[in-house]
DNA sequence: TATTGTTATACTCTATAACTATA
DNA sequence: TATAGTTATAGAGTATAACAATA
């Protein structure tokens, strides 16, 4: 390896390092406005952009197994914030769907914590708003890679 | 809220939202490299890179409870990761500091991990790198300001 | 046999509350 | 009183293993 290729790669190595503390604080301090868990938070915005979808639908978009999703959704129906319908065409799938309780329960969620975000956001300048758009798709790619 | 105002704002909604998703995703991936716990190695490579630090200042870093970090300390020195000594200047704090088998394990845990990582990371090209590296500064202040 | 989903169990990670020891 | 740290407890979030029901 020759000292530039060197110098390329400790500066990656660094980059990586930071990437990840970045966001594990990036991500504790979402937790920490929260009402509800986050991850039900998440689930209930893919179901109210989606609409319904099953358990196993629901576990390969946020990259979890079917089984804690599982255990996520049990928790989401017990508070009311989602129904379960047997699907007419497959005995074996569910279709879970956000009910009108949890439409207004992530609303008044993304008012305290995505608008918490929501608001950083809106104070970086375009030029910022433009990386971080750019960002969000190369770390996609980087989540969802083989 | 004028037409160009609220596209704006809606604009800013959703990257808010994905951002919050990749995060999500991102974070449970490289969780998944693991060969051990993802907030040990964290620690372990602020040890290693800061020298010997107390329960609190680690906790600050990482921006957790000193409580928790107390926990996660208790854990590397169970395993032989850290060690911890008296300081002598002030009898309540201690120092935390790697122990040789720590680096070692460390080391090779970032084999798998930020291998992993780092791997992905490199496939990028510089141009990408680069914004990457803008972002992660960026969501350093998302995350760490007030 | 393959797929969908559930239940049981355990581990990681973090928090709050209540406490001790030192400054 | 204030600061550093610990212990106890709880909850979020996820995983693996074992299972039942349906295709």
């Amino acid at each position: 390896m020759s000292n530039t290729e060197l110098a390329s790669a400790l500066e990656t190595d660094a980059l990586t390092s930071e990437l990840r503390a970045v966001l594990g604080r990036l991500v504790r301090r979402l937790r920490r406005e929260h009402r509800f868990p986050l991850t039900q938070a998440s689930v209930l915005a893919v179901l109210e952009q989606e609409g319904p979808l099953s358990i196993s639908e629901l576990a390969a978009i946020e990259s979890v197994r079917p089984q804690s999703m599982s255990q996520t959704i049990a928790e989401l129906e017990a508070d009311g914030l989602v129904t379960r319908r047997p699907d007419p065409d497959d005995g074996r799938r569910t279709r879970i769907a956000a009910t009108a309780f949890g439409r207004i329960t992530l609303e008044a969620d993304r008012a305290a914590r995505d608008g918490w975000l929501s608001g950083k956001v809106q104070a970086l300048s375009a030029e910022e708003q433009e990386t971080l758009r750019e960002a969000v798709r190369l770390m996609a790619r980087l989540a969802d890679g083989s």
